[in-house]
DNA sequence: CTTGAACCTCGACCGCGGTTGAGGTCTAGG
DNA sequence: CCTAGACCTCAACCGCGGTCGAGGTTCAAG
């Protein structure tokens, strides 16, 4: 065991269940940070540990770690999180799963009513339209998809950004 | 407009709101099939539409497009999918919703219990260490993360295999 | 028949969250 | 001092769900 307070890589792995890799990936991505030995090997202070579990929490409620680096913006490397700081930063990400569950019941709904639909009257269905974009018009080219990018889609991990494409065809 | 009733990709992309690439992805991904002219150019019948809608409500749903075409499996390509498909279909994905849900539910109390602890005391609290992995044990190395890999995971769409490696340091 | 728009294939690339491996260096125990 | 094992960097790769572009072909209107 070592007399000092850091711990290497390896330890921080074996505490935390993650290979040295993610941990590599997680200070490229300024979740956390180390100091170096003079072979410019990492050293974790004890207090990193919370840090790291944080991001574990975040990982376990889904939230991207671009998201988990903005919260991390104004806690400082270099002390332990104080409990102020984590029910800040809990609060959003409580928000986020809120927003996550309410999305997701929303289509429960929809999904439900559509099931006695059988789908088969397409025009009429929420699922297939979904925010109402096409309002009444029966017959003629339809846009079935077009999630309307509002960031409301939160139940799908969609990357791309929405296709900008005219309408259907002219009739 | 065309005299027969088989539609052109750039047709079936203006009423379904998919790029061309889109629904050639698909059809790679065996979801979609098309029959090609005598020059190489694909051509869908009309009920394929009724197919690409399926799929894009199951994007709507977060459904991966493996399991959709596990779904479409005994759906034959040749004809309209009828209102007995989409019902067994939709009844599936309303499990994967309703499990989704529920996952949610159990994190958002988790994160509620755990604001209140202030997760200072780390040994003791439900989101570090999820499914109860670590008993009581309040001293030494520590599994904070570890998912447990039950595909009860439901709510984070991580890809990678969990980690298979031993438990913490020997002491 | 000509022409322009639509279509074809193939391969590269994106973001996300990392893993794997090659090739080389450091550290701690004996 | 020696050596095994832990560590370093860098680049390539995975799956997912597609997009983009190059280079070439086909279709349909006039």
């Amino acid at each position: 065991m070592r007399s000092d307070d850091l711990l290497t890589v390896g330890e921080v792995g074996a505490r935390t269940g993650l290979a040295a890799s993610a941990l590599h990936f997680y200070e490229r991505e300024g979740l956390i940070a180390s100091s170096r030995t003079a072979g410019n090997q990492r050293r974790y202070p004890r207090h990193m540990l919370r840090r790291i579990s944080l991001v574990l929490v975040a990982k376990r409620l889904g939230i991207p770690l671009g998201e988990v680096a903005e919260a991390f913006r104004d806690l400082p490397m270099d002390r332990e999180p104080t409990r102020a700081d984590w029910q800040r930063v809990s609060r959003v990400w409580k928000v986020r799963l809120e927003e996550r569950r309410e999305a997701i019941v929303r289509l429960e709904k929809e999904l439900v009513g559509c099931i006695g639909c059988g789908c088969l009257a397409m025009r009429s269905c929420d699922l297939l339209n979904p925010e109402d974009v096409l309002g009444a018009d029966g017959t003629g080219p339809q846009r079935l998809g077009a999630v309307t990018a509002g960031r409301a889609a939160a139940a799908s991990p969609t990357h791309g950004r929405p296709r900008t494409e005219g309408r259907g065809l002219p009739p």
